[in-house]
RNA sequence: GGCCGGAUACCCAAGCGGUCCAAGGGGACGGAUUGCAAAUCCGUUAUUCGCGGGUUCGAAUCCCGCUCCGGCCUCCA
């Protein structure tokens, strides 16, 4: 029993084999920081820590990186190797107006005239929205800042790589002093994506930039270094002062922390689809060309997109939701976290509210089971078969549907949950991370991260009333009056139940 | 054009040659419970797996063809 995983490089479903076992390297492509990250980001950062929860429930131990990109990149990329406005640049712009409007959340002193500043104010919403969902990486970090580098503290190394491929031959300083990674001393290029350099070239017509194009010696040749004095965010180097090219951090980062001394290589490798090509690619080219190995990571895995409602959403089209939309319309952290991992990886996953709405039932279940069980006085050891069949599943490239049903199937056929029973399903939540979150955000949670609910809070004071004349309605057996009453609390958004030890109340979800 | 996926009930979705007259979740319907509800519990809900051929004792699962759908191919997780 063991964990076979599709390997992007191969195109197809391999044993999964650390160089080091039981150690396990994993780098992730994480965030930009220009922007709150939306859920479709998340899908990806959440199906990344999913694998890295289950090697560790298999026995490995994973250093799990990821990287969260602050250096300005350009909006137009028209132009790959750089036009337009600096992305940092429209952040900052953004905030400034937010902070004019009187927009910003409370309690937020930000100085938007500082682009790292801009990053940082992104960067610690990203880590609040990912603890908030589970992501172990961002909990981890607090005690090893060095699992979630950022680019811009990357600069010397960045520039070391840049000098050894220009030593090595891999890469050149063009006319407009430029340096370009040069694709054809690197036939490799392309393993990964299915691209050959021929494709690429005939494939690049009239989407590239003539002027660039003309300085370099292949179409697909992509940039290191560019040095532009007028840049936003600019590093002396010495090509002249300017700033790196948009592949190099994770190549930089990913040697410097994972790869150092015993390992040239790192066992896994993730990031969105969108990466393979070009910047996986490119990363490939760039580690490789600097260490003159074979491979950089042996392990590709590339999560699928999401849409929304059945549309493609994407940053550039403003059309995405956040984790702060959903908890704003009164959705709970343990549900939207199993939403986005309940579909596998490499399906296009749907987002939608029905989805979700399914989903809440299953994780209320769950927790109804646990809390019974650990409440229970039974001894009755737990039937671990579904621990087999759960790890089946997952050993089976993340067959999370399969280990979902297997922990269904289980939960629904033990009539009461014993102590031994709620453990192991924490247990199998280690894998999950859906119990180990709140069921609902609070308000102490919902204001730190500068979330306003959408409802407007009910008033506690009259639901009580209400139901204190209902219960006396209901005790003269006046039920058109007790049914009225119920109505108008509907009305409020607020659903009751009746059960032997009295009626309680909650607010209804959208 | 190149590369890569997908098509299973009302919806989501597992299944990787026999143990499948096909998991699991949601929904719907019937019942228990309830003053009535809600919640909960029990039961029912695909002789069939996009279409047509083929291989095989045996196919949702393998092969060929067809029809649809989606993704990536220098913005994006």
């Amino acid at each position: 029993m063991a964990l076979r995983l599709y390997n992007t490089l191969t195109r197809s479903i391999e044993p999964f084999r650390p160089a080091h076992p039981p150690r396990v390297t994993f780098y992730s492509c994480g965030p930009t920081v220009y922007d709150f990250a939306h859920i479709g980001n998340f899908r990806s950062f959440l199906a990344a820590d999913l694998l890295r929860r289950y090697l560790e429930f298999s026995g490995y131990s994973v250093r799990h990186v990821m990287n969260m990109t602050d250096v300005g990149h350009m909006v137009d990329d028209e132009a790959a190797d750089g036009g337009g406005p600096d992305k940092l640049e429209v952040a900052r712009q953004r905030l400034l107006e937010s902070k004019k409007a009187g927009t910003l959340p409370a309690g937020v002193d930000l100085d938007p005239s500082d682009p790292l500043a801009v990053g940082s104010y992104y960067a610690d919403a990203f880590l609040a929205d990912a603890r908030v969902l589970g992501l172990k990486v961002a909990s981890e970090v607090q005690r090893d800042p060095r699992l979630m580098p950022r680019p811009t503290q990357y600069i010397a190394q960045m520039i070391a790589l840049t000098q050894r491929l220009i030593a090595r031959g891999h890469a050149y300083v063009a006319a407009d002093g430029v340096v370009y990674f040069d694709v054809q001393s690197f036939p490799e290029y392309g393993r990964l994506s299915g691209n050959t350099l021929e494709q690429l070239r005939s494939g690049a017509g009239g989407r590239i930039d003539e002027a660039n194009q003309a300085m370099k010696k292949h179409p697909a040749d992509f940039m290191l270094w560019k040095p532009d004095p007028t840049h936003l965010m600019r590093w002396p180097s010495p090509w002249g002062e300017g700033y790196p090219g948009w592949h190099l951090e994770c190549s930089a980062m990913a040697l410097d922390l994972l790869a150092g001394g015993d390992q040239p290589t790192i066992d896994l490798h993730s990031g969105g689809e969108d990466n393979i090509f070009p910047h996986h690619e490119c990363e490939i080219a760039q580690s490789c060309g600097a260490t003159g190995q074979r491979f950089f990571a042996r392990h590709w895995f590339h999560p699928r997109h999401l849409f929304v409602e059945g549309e493609k959403m994407s940053k550039s089209k403003g059309t995405f939701l956040t984790l702060r939309d959903l908890l704003a319309a009164g959705h709970g952290p343990a549900a939207i976290r199993l939403e986005l991992i309940k579909t596998h990886y490499r399906s296009n996953a749907n987002f939608t509210f029905q989805g979700l709405r399914d989903t809440e039932r299953m994780t209320a279940r769950w927790r109804a089971f646990v809390e019974r069980g650990e409440a229970s006085a039974s001894d009755r050891p737990a039937d671990e078969s579904v621990v087999g069949e759960f790890a089946e599943a997952m050993d089976n490239d993340l067959n999370i549907a399969g280990a979902l049903g297997a922990v269904n199937k289980w939960i629904g056929g033990v009539e009461e949950p014993s102590r031994a029973d709620a453990a192991l399903m924490r247990r199998l939540d280690g894998v999950l991370g859906v119990l180990e979150r709140p069921e609902q955000a609070d308000a102490a949670l919902l204001a730190a991260l500068g979330v306003t609910p959408q409802r407007q809070e009910v008033d506690a004071a009259r639901v009580e009333q209400l139901l204190t004349d209902r219960r006396a309605a209901r005790a003269a057996r006046d039920f058109r009056r007790a049914d009225a009453i119920r109505d108008e609390l509907a009305a409020m958004g607020v659903e009751i139940k009746d059960s032997a030890q009295g009626t309680t109340w909650s607010v209804r979800r959208p």
